[in-house]
DNA sequence: TTGAAAGCGCTAACAA
DNA sequence: TTGTTAGCGCTTTCAA
């Protein structure tokens, strides 16, 4: 509206009697200007209701102070397993600490999305970027890979000069989930994983088969179904995984939504779970604890893992960090959805 | 990094032989520029990969086509009714369809949040503000109405010059929820409200009365209780009132986090919900259809809310619309925890 | 149809 | 300790 009233430092520096140079400096806690002038500039621009525009700095300083964040998840699905937001709070409660704001790019394109994810964050000239949530096939990544644009991706290992990770050690959680079931005297333990443009995905079947390998048992890979991350193509897969096998006795789900629909697809079965089922999720979403019966799961600590993505990256801006991995811990959360076989 | 590698119009210039004014216009679409000349100058600047500068842009022209997003609910507590991230989803879904991008700003104050409303967009220049979740004596609200920056409140009912707001008919809301509970024959129904800074739940307190009133019910103020929209304080209210007043069959709870606490506290008093005691919630929150017994409530089209909110918002931006008010819907959802009395 | 010049608000040499 | 000057990358009169 009334631009015109903006107060800029060419304002104060008339009404204190100094040059802009002085105010600039004075403003910003310059230790070479004299503390009497400094006090007076502070007033009038208290005055003058001053606000620094960062549009202005950000121009001559090249630096925005602002932090891309790029999701691909802010859409009706994510809303179940609010993973996207929960991450999102611990990018959030970091940032706070900091004076770097977030800005939210609008990946989820409606149709003709023709902006790269460098132009993306070249043109709004953000100082880095957070990546979460895009597929392996996702011709952003290699750009991301490419550009000169410090980035930390959440849940997707690539570590190059300028780009790092935070991530939960798929690997060692699914061999968690695994054991698990094993040690309740599974035997026949089928695995419904995402799919196949997932790190993660990769990682959790890793563990699943390391588990059944030092337990000598064979993998079976038609024991392997993808449910997309989605209840109901889980629902679906596992459907048609019990009626092929009866003789499944638990289910290794890679998600706990994938879990919801894998206990619905038993149910419809007639298999009580976890009498006839055990059945493990991971994730352990807010949903997990919620519903009957309560889902057993390989917990994520999801603000941790933004919170440490916002901290990587703000040090990599800083200085202080040179892009790096993180891995953070998962833990095993047992509930009613898994329990021993009963022989 | 490289920012000597920033391609500027200039360098787009020299490179096709033209003055910087034309890029300009060439790669602004105006009409009066020739067109072989703006498909050369396209073409030098897809070769050298230029992206315009947002700041430089917005310097000049006064205007960073971002809108800033003030909201109180990035928090763990949050992440149960994913209300603030589900009306986000509707912010960013209309957003995407726009040039605009959101910056979020971090008002969960660590201590000192020292900046104000209006410095923080201000600051950013940001063209406008949406704003959420903030209670009614809260400092910024006032700001808000004072600064001059077009803004849009979500479920605060303000109107001005340049403010606008969206929200749901919380009166009507209410209304529906109570009228329910007397349709299925409840004549003792008390309210578990939010708390005195929220307009929503002035509204829904008046929807109550309302219903009370033309049913010729006395009106008993000592049957409404504040949770203060929290599960753990709900239950605690919901627990004294339940045993100082033996006789409700029904409540009403304004927010279905408060339903599932009030459940929690009537089953530990023994009471079993519906057989002995009918609640009925309200948003319509991911749980409500997951937990045991399902939550009969009032459903909020908290995206609607969003995308409606940031339409506004844009419009008003873009001169096609003055501040003005957005009711949206709400719909009766009958589930499993509310049912008729049995006498 | 094009270009020269000015200026948005700020910071940063360099001089004084 | 302070001011002068230049310039960040862009848009926009105004003149040609």
């Amino acid at each position: 509206m009334e631009e015109l009233l903006m107060t800029t430092i060419k304002d104060i520096a008339k009404a204190s009697g100094v040059s802009v140079t002085t105010v600039s400096r004075a403003l910003n806690g310059y230790s070479d200007v004299n503390e009497k002038t400094r006090r007076k500039i502070i007033e009038v621009a208290e005055v003058l209701n001053y606000s620094p525009n960062s549009l202005a700095r950000g121009l001559v300083m090249k630096k925005s102070k602002t932090i891309g964040l790029l999701v691909s998840g802010f859409n009706k699905e994510s809303i179940k397993d609010n993973f996207t937001f929960e991450v999102l709070t611990g990018i959030n409660q970091f940032a706070a600490e900091t004076d770097y704001d977030l800005v939210l790019f609008n990946t989820n394109s409606s149709k003709q999305r023709e902006k790269t994810y460098a132009q993306l964050c070249k043109e709004r000239r953000v100082d880095g970027a957070i990546i979460q949530g895009i597929k392996t096939d996702d011709p952003y990544l290699k750009e991301v890979v490419d550009s000169d644009i410090p980035c930390v991706l959440v849940d997707i290992p690539i570590k190059t000069e300028n780009v790092g990770y935070v991530t939960t050690d798929n690997v060692l959680g699914a061999e968690k989930a695994v054991s698990y079931l094993l040690e309740l005297g599974h035997r026949h333990v089928a695995m419904i994983n995402g799919h196949e443009f997932a790190f993660v995905s990769e990682e959790r079947l890793q563990g699943y088969k390391n588990v059944l390998k030092s337990a000598t048992i064979k993998f079976r890979k038609e024991w392997v179904v993808n449910g997309l991350f989605q209840e109901s193509a889980a629902e679906e897969q596992a459907r048609i995984l019990l009626e092929s096998f009866p003789e499944i006795t638990a289910i290794f789900c890679a998600s706990d939504l994938m879990a919801l629909g894998c206990i619905k697809a038993a149910q419809k079965l007639g298999r009580t779970v976890p009498e006839q089922l055990s059945v493990i999720g991971y994730d352990d979403i807010l949903l997990a604890s919620y519903v009957t019966p309560s889902l057993s799961t390989i917990a994520q600590n999801k603000a941790l893992l933004g919170y440490s993505a916002a901290k990587l990256l703000i040090q990599m801006l800083e200085g202080e960090a040179k892009p790096q991995s993180i891995i953070i811990e998962t833990e095993l959360i047992e509930r009613e959805s898994a329990i021993r076989l009963s022989n």
